[in-house]
DNA sequence: GGCTTATTGACATTGAATAGCAATTTCTTT
DNA sequence: AAAGAAATTGCTATTCAATGTCAATAAGCC
């Protein structure tokens, strides 16, 4: 809640005054964690996010991680994507419009897209069902073009 | 494929047709299963219909269900719903209309709907990256009407 | 600086899901 | 109907993501 100074925040300072206001401590390790989170937009598992962090010389312990991912979930800076071959999948939401996946059923590719009507949809549920709507996840799943192909080739 | 005489097929028939031609076998165990996830409308996790298989007196091992599971999906029977608390969840599908759904944050109450625009954004998609759409899994988050009103009054 | 207490990292533990295996059972073939 | 090949079962052992424990450390407040 310190937006101050019209200009957005970073991830940082969001989880910074989301500790403070919780009485957890701001620490390097956090940190780390979280730039290297902020760096790319790729989806990521704790297992990856450990070792991207590692092959740049950081020295940090994976139970770090998997204290901290509940935090940035609470905080609103990262969102479960998708849980697959018994790893949950995780991105960062602040700072991007909110999108949807797309999914190769074959090969795991990912097309990221959204639509206006998901919102429509919320609106509706909030009125039938007397729900406050936080938000959603919609997971397309399908055949890409290639697999397609591929699928073609062999029958 | 197998869908003689009009009528539609049951899901043990459906199923045993599935078997036979990945020439695999029918048995008294699987029928079992089967016939306690189609026995109600539910959500269940393994844990949850291992139990109610032993409560009517069946002696089904754990590991049957977990390997019938990925059989049922490949035959279109059943679905993933979600993953909660470390498990999987699933429903049957065949025999039931498709629908999403809308789950309370806090108390895990869940209604189900469906919305005709969700397959609108799919054929959208199918034109826009080429994918062959199999399916989707639209699961919005909120607050349940009594779960909002517990929130307003403890603040 | 000094004090309180959250956090870290190492290790142990949990528990869902999978793998291995000998005893059965299914299902095709005579 | 009996036999034989191969899939399935139930048991146990194993995997591995995720969580818990705890002493040493470090953050944040005075
Ligand atoms: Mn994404
Ligand atoms: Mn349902
Ligand atoms: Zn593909
Ligand atoms: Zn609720």
């Amino acid at each position: 809640m310190t937006a101050r100074k019209g200009k957005n925040p970073s991830e940082l300072e969001i989880f910074r005054d989301f500790l403070k206001h919780q009485g957890m401590r701001y620490t390097p390790e956090r940190e780390t964690i979280i730039r290297e989170i902020f760096s790319t937009h790729e989806h990521f598992d704790v297992d990856s996010l450990y070792l991207s962090i590692r092959q740049k010389g950081h020295r940090i312990s994976k139970a770090s991680i998997y204290r901290l991912i509940p935090l940035l979930i609470q905080a609103n800076l990262i969102e479960e994507v998708f849980f697959e071959k018994g790893q949950m999948h995780y991105e960062h939401i602040y700072g991007h419009e909110h999108h949807c996946h797309l999914r190769c059923k074959q090969c795991s590719k990912i097309e990221e897209f959204s639509d206006h009507r998901v919102a429509q949809i919320e609106q509706d549920l909030e009125k039938r069902f007397g729900y406050k709507v936080l938000r959603h996840r919609l997971d397309v799943i399908g055949l890409c073009k290639s697999c397609q192909k591929k699928a073609a080739e062999s029958s």
